[in-house]
DNA sequence: TTTTTATTATAAGTATGCATACTATTAAGA
DNA sequence: TCTTAATAGTATGCATACTTATAATAAAAA
């Protein structure tokens, strides 16, 4: 039977169940710590430049603000991160790390890099390479297109 | 500095990305039919295979059935699937795609055939078979693993 | 200096995505 | 047959993710 679209072939499909199972590793890799990987990414960010307001990491991790600023709440409410205001700029919430949150983000950070090596688990190391060169490619192509 | 863990750079990160922009890719290109991509492929799937359930259909485009079921729910607000319970099961229902939903994956297949090209656009033609290639022997991997 | 524009953060709305629990129904076993 | 297990679908809760709107503040322009 004639498919009307090979959807299953498509890149964005691929992509999809490629992030699909992306994720799943990483949250039964670091489950013990209900970080997701999401949280983990900003807790991390923030423990390399501490003080960073909400827009400058937004774009240092590519959230989109008003999903960065939904997920701070959540990690705040967690006790993993504070925000203050910007005694220079009252408009910026300047954010840290606490040290539960330090405690959380250097506790799974082996447990990340297991996860990650899990994800590529399939492919051979010249394929990883291959793979992660290829979507680099693909992103910054985009992103030059764009900005 | 020394970074606590190269992020930007792990296999996660990546897939994250380009999952993002292929989405916006996709929105862009077709934003005319109000349709996600995930609708689409629902709609598409249908066309091919008429008067599946749920699950079967869950299966095969490799979504939540729960997620599901709420998509589902969207596209037969809009009039695009219809649901009638199977007489020989009455747990099950059966979707059918309505002339009107027709209408609109028809509409939107040439646009959504330009998305997938504009996603790959960065990469040269062999480059391009590489990334579908590698996606799909990781994808593959994970589920001979999982299943 | 007053008006306009830009920036930062938040809120509201829509749409996935998964885990869990619950209902209805069917199938399997004792 | 009666009980138990499995299955299909729905509902709920949490966590992204993006768009648009709004409020507050800051900076630039008239």
């Amino acid at each position: 039977m004639a498919k009307s679209f090979n959807f299953g072939e498509a890149p964005g499909h691929l992509i999809r169940r490629a992030q699909q199972l992306a994720v799943a590793v990483f949250m039964e890799e670091t489950a013990a710590f209900g970080a997701t990987p999401v949280q983990f990414a900003i807790l991390n960010a923030l423990i390399d430049d501490p003080g960073e307001d909400q827009v400058t990491l937004s774009n240092r991790v590519a959230f989109d603000p008003a999903t960065l600023g939904s997920v701070i709440g959540r990690i705040e409410a967690k006790g993993w991160v504070t925000r203050k205001a910007d005694p220079g700029d009252k408009r910026r919430k300047l954010l840290w790390v606490t040290p539960e949150g330090e405690k959380i983000a250097l506790g799974m950070k082996r447990l990340v890099a297991k996860a990650q090596l899990r994800i590529v688990g399939p492919l051979n190391p010249a394929e990883r390479e291959q793979l992660l060169m290829l979507l680099g490619k693909l992103i910054a192509g985009h992103e030059n297109a764009a900005g």
